[in-house]
DNA sequence: TTATATATGTACCGATCGGTACATTTGACT
DNA sequence: AGTCAAATGTACCGATCGGTACATATATAA
């Protein structure tokens, strides 16, 4: 066993909140107090853990990616279901993402890339937010683009097209969490954006 | 006329320039530094004149309302276009808006909107914001309770749903046009949009 | 010319920012 | 027991935050 005296607070618990806080605050808005404070740890024991700001938030974003996001990848694999059915219950996973917190949060993604306008944002961070931001629209092209019944409908031509519409949905339902509207409400949005690119 | 040393810079003109600010920084991304700087005036100046940040972000919003949005509802008014193409016109007008920088901006109201949730915003200046992000679409659902073609299309007693879809998309747009896409691509998107809520 | 009112520039305030030096505590190994 | 490596707590670093005190410059009114 490792020489030395023990960490007495859990590595992912610890990075676990602060996603949360990340989520909350955005890069630039999430201070090392606060994030020390909610970690439950201090500056030093974050330092030597994780390197430093911009590194931990590296891993709170991947961690964010893999178990809000990622994980929801299945549910455009059901063929069980209509194509309409199985978008509609991704996007609104997505959705259910964005208001779960009880204070209104939305996506992890969308808050902290705006900030990368300003010009604040360390590089391999904004990398890494440019790239998470194109995912779940990555993954709409590629259904649209193979599956059978959307290539019926004629959505394979112009599957690029129609999935930024719905991932533009997205981060429309994204600030609209952030501001308190209830999945209840945002639902609508996802069905009229359905409709818009021809799923009835 | 006034008695005491005559300002030398036009109060107008700096107050267009802090709205510059906040539309690329957010309420608190933007410094006092480097508010004054492009004011192109001292911190004294600023107080004197404006009060403090939070007064001064007051104004600079409200400009932003009346000069950036407010100033396009009369393109809803005209009834020589189809009732989709009068909000088609809008809303593009708008999309124009969020893209018309040479750096990506948005939306100066959602952008700062997202960071009311932080809880680090001022009392005054969050009612502000909220008043003013539900604007167009209180517009919106007025048109479209109001107008004939919406009547006739069944679109009056569903007006409150429609512009709130229709509101939704235009966030998608600001956050879209934020990341640095500009208008040609996100065109689709407000056309996708309409069709969604039965505007062919 | 003198008095007065306003604007400006400089230089500062306490608080907080991200980050670190250092002494102390705690543990596994010899 | 004694040694040494790693984790912790405290106390600090220079820089920047929003905001202000104060002296100086510039205008009008008398």
């Amino acid at each position: 066993m490792a020489v030395g005296r023990k960490k007495i607070f859990d590595e992912n618990l610890a990075l676990k909140a602060a996603m949360n806080v990340f989520w909350d605050k955005g890069y630039i808005g999430a201070s090392l107090s606060e994030l020390t404070h909610r970690m439950g740890i201090n500056k030093p024991s974050l330092y030597s853990t994780y390197g430093n700001k911009e590194a931990l938030f590296v891993r709170a974003t991947r961690l964010y990616c893999d178990t809000k996001i990622g994980c929801l990848s299945d549910l455009l694999k059901n063929t069980e279901l209509s194509l309409k059915q199985r978008i509609k219950t991704y996007m609104m996973s997505i959705v259910s993402v964005q208001c779960e917190s009880p204070n209104a949060r939305g996506c992890y993604i969308v808050q902290c890339q705006t900030e990368v306008a300003t010009g604040d944002i360390p590089a391999e961070a904004s990398r890494l937010l440019n790239e998470a931001s194109i995912y779940v629209q990555t993954l709409l092209e590629d259904l649209l683009t193979h599956d059978p019944e959307a290539q019926k409908l004629g959505l394979a031509e112009v599957a690029k097209l129609k999935a930024f519409c719905l991932a533009a949905t997205l981060r429309g339902t994204a600030t609209m969490a952030r501001c308190g509207y209830d999945m209840s409400e945002l639902e609508p949005v996802i069905e009229h954006s359905l409709k818009g690119i021809g799923l009835d």
